[in-house]
DNA sequence: AAAAAATAAACTGTCGACAGTCAGCTATCG
DNA sequence: CGATAGCTGACTGTCGACAGTTTATTTTTT
């Protein structure tokens, strides 16, 4: 019997064909090995993964929601491109949401929250001293979601993850910028204290503060390439 | 030759059979013909339709990017279910959308824009005097949106999009409790008065109080039903 | 009679095929 | 020589069918 029909989401699965070429193709798209602008093309590629069209249109409607793609009906399915201004708007949004997530976590935080924080907070320190972006990127990235749940707004995730793999389409991560890692952890490490504070003013201005702060970062590294 | 190549997206172009079916379903969804929680059948709508299974799937997924309904892998396509609390935390969204595009036009706008809102304000207007919650939700929406594109965030349409598709999945809106209109209507006047003045901080703080006033409104009156 | 197992029905995932549409090329006309 | 019209190849939209899962039903077991 099924214990919460609700939750059906959350279950053990294997992946389906569709699942399989939608993270191929994210990779592809990623690497650059289908360029931004580019036609996806169904029945080539579809001969080239060695499964039929069906799987293909799936993940690439699954690839729209993201906003990696667009589809245009009876044109194709293109690689969306970005540009710098954009890639600003969408910092924009990361801070207001942050700040928001920053502000509701802080009251409702509790010790097993925190201790999750520690665990993430330490992954990013020795990428950091490894100077590993990669598993900085990841555990940033945990570190984040971790205060979205704890702040308790169910849609905000979902929001988050377009907003997040939208500009990841974007050649250039403020974190691959030398030295960023170093000042992105200072800035987690005061997030991580103020939200032990329960000093949710504080939080929120940390973490809108930490955003702005990549953003400008991403724009003064644009200026002198 | 295309003058523009990165803005196919808008052209006309008469609708797919996939088209069709999404504004169908989303219709079916809202009137509650299909209701929340409940499974998509896509060999029986199929049937109902007279089309194929495909176009069913790709309108299935349109609405999941829309977050109307959920698709669980093997198991089917199901209409979203949205508690009260969900509402409450998709006006919280809302609300910082708002307050953040309030901030970012009032800085922006020009003379051409005041007057086409304006005229959203004075179909607000008549839609207030004859009672019409439809129309004037119709309204309502393009003042905000006309906001948005003042803002210029070019992400921001998307996603608040997606927001208040799910909250139409709620059985309730503000503005279909007596006297809200009015109350609304005044709200709306006085945004526009900050736009007017390029005052940005009043403008934000105008915004953002009336998605606030709106989320209470609708708390209220699922105290007292 | 309740729980578990086995069976049957229904449904989604995937496939290959065909038709209508679109992009690019060639030939025609001014 | 440039622009337009018609043609050609390629691609997306849609279809019906089949296979593997999931759900519902029936049978068996305790």
């Amino acid at each position: 019997m099924e214990p919460d029909a609700q939750r059906i989401s959350e279950r053990i699965e294997r992946p389906s064909l569709s699942d399989i070429v939608c993270s191929r193709l994210e990779q592809m798209i990623l690497s650059r090995e289908i360029q931004p602008g580019k036609r996806i093309n169904e029945s080539k590629l579809s001969k080239v993964l060695g499964v039929s069209r069906a799987p293909i249109r799936e993940a690439c409607r699954q690839l729209e929601k993201l906003w990696m793609v667009e589809v245009i009906p009876r044109r194709g399915t293109f690689v969306r491109e970005i540009e710098a201004e954009e890639v600003e708007d969408l910092y924009d949004l990361r801070a207001i949401l942050d700040e928001y997530a920053g502000r509701k976590a802080a009251s409702k935080i509790r010790k097993k929250d925190l201790s999750l924080l520690r665990e993430h907070l330490s992954d990013m320190e020795s990428a950091t001293s490894q100077n590993d972006p990669g598993n900085y990127f990841r555990a940033n990235l945990a570190f984040h979601q971790t205060i979205f749940d704890i702040a308790g707004n169910k849609s905000l995730p979902m929001i988050y993850e377009g907003i997040t793999k939208r500009a990841a389409l974007f050649r250039k991560s403020s974190l691959s910028i030398p030295g960023r890692l170093a000042v992105s952890l200072q800035q987690h490490k005061e997030i991580f204290e103020a939200l032990s504070a329960r000093d949710a003013a504080k939080t929120a201005e940390l973490m809108k503060g930490h955003v702005m702060n990549a953003k400008q970062a991403i724009i003064n590294s644009l200026d002198q390439p």
